[in-house]
DNA sequence: CTTTACGCCTGACGGC
DNA sequence: TGCCGTCAGGCGTAAA
């Protein structure tokens, strides 16, 4: 998915067509996504205005006046806001019709995507109710990762990948995040300083702030709401980069499969 | 409890 | 040209 940056991106680009708004409904052509779209979405958003537009992790939350809307992009999954009668692509699954002619479309097509809906406080839903910090808030901090990791073996990439750990972060954000703090992906999470790990939850916190400005990261699928790509990409020091020689030292950049996904860093300036 | 592996999907790409 | 394997930004679940 797009992670915490995209997602995000996709927040601000889409809340302005959505603030003061009502939904008319709801057009549902395929709900087979990672969970079954309700059947009485339609229902649900018909008359509702829409109250407020958050984001908690990679969810996007779009509150109304009663209920609230629960937004996942999955791997492959990209939110616009069109007008109703644009021409429809493969994998438009769900429109969000506005009272102004206009639909927020859901196109995904791996369908690892979500469309929910909570009756109440979208924080209260099972799968944000566990969710670790947010890493741009006060809350996430060097010393909160220190003990969180206290005893664990896995390596370092994976503990930061953890939704209950720290929220947003996902593959490539990651190994960028790594290599700006100079720690080795495979480090086990338990091994490494208080004094490091504040300096990883800066790392976290900066290329993900770098990301936000630049609109995210487009490496295939994400686009914004306005159809436009992220141009983090050019700014990544080692994601997709292996061969190449490291910004810094100049040592290729290695590529290697940690957890089952793929993983750049390079090793003379990785600890 | 922690850790690992596996699906869920489609599409793009490289090798033959 | 086609076929086949591999890989892709996430994450819940099962199993060890």
């Amino acid at each position: 998915m797009p992670e915490l940056p995209e997602v995000e991106t996709t927040r601000r680009g889409i809340t302005p067509a959505l603030q003061g708004r009502h939904f008319t409904g709801a057009v549902v052509r395929e709900s087979r996504l990672r969970w079954p779209v309700p059947a009485e979405l339609n229902e649900r958003l018909a008359g509702q205005a829409v109250e407020a537009v958050n984001r908690r992790a990679k969810y996007l939350l779009i509150q109304l006046a009663e209920g609230g809307l629960i937004l996942h992009l999955g791997m492959s999954g990209r939110l616009r806001v069109l007008p109703a009668d644009s021409p429809l692509h493969k994998h438009d699954h769900v429109d969000l019709c506005l009272d102004d002619g206009q639909v927020l479309r859901l196109n995904d097509p791996r369908r690892f995507g979500a469309v929910l809906w909570q009756p109440g406080d979208a924080l209260e839903h099972p799968l944000l109710a566990a969710l670790g910090p947010e890493p741009l808030s006060a809350a996430f901090d060097g010393d909160w990762l220190h003990a969180r990791a206290r005893g664990l073996s896995l390596a370092c990439k994976n503990f930061i990948m953890n939704q209950r750990v720290v929220v947003g972060v996902g593959n490539i954000y990651a190994s960028e995040a790594l290599y700006r703090a100079g720690i080795h992906p495979r480090r086990p999470a338990g091994r490494i300083s208080a004094a490091r790990y504040r300096r990883l939850a800066t790392a976290i916190r900066e290329v993900l702030e770098a990301a936000i400005a630049r609109g995210g990261t487009t490496l295939r699928d994400y686009v914004g709401a306005d159809g436009a790509p992220g141009y983090f990409k050019l700014a990544l020091d080692v994601y997709e980069r292996g061969g190449l020689p490291c910004p810094r030292c100049a040592a290729p950049i290695r590529r290697e499969l940690i957890g089952q996904r793929a993983s750049y860093y390079c090793g003379s300036c990785q600890r």
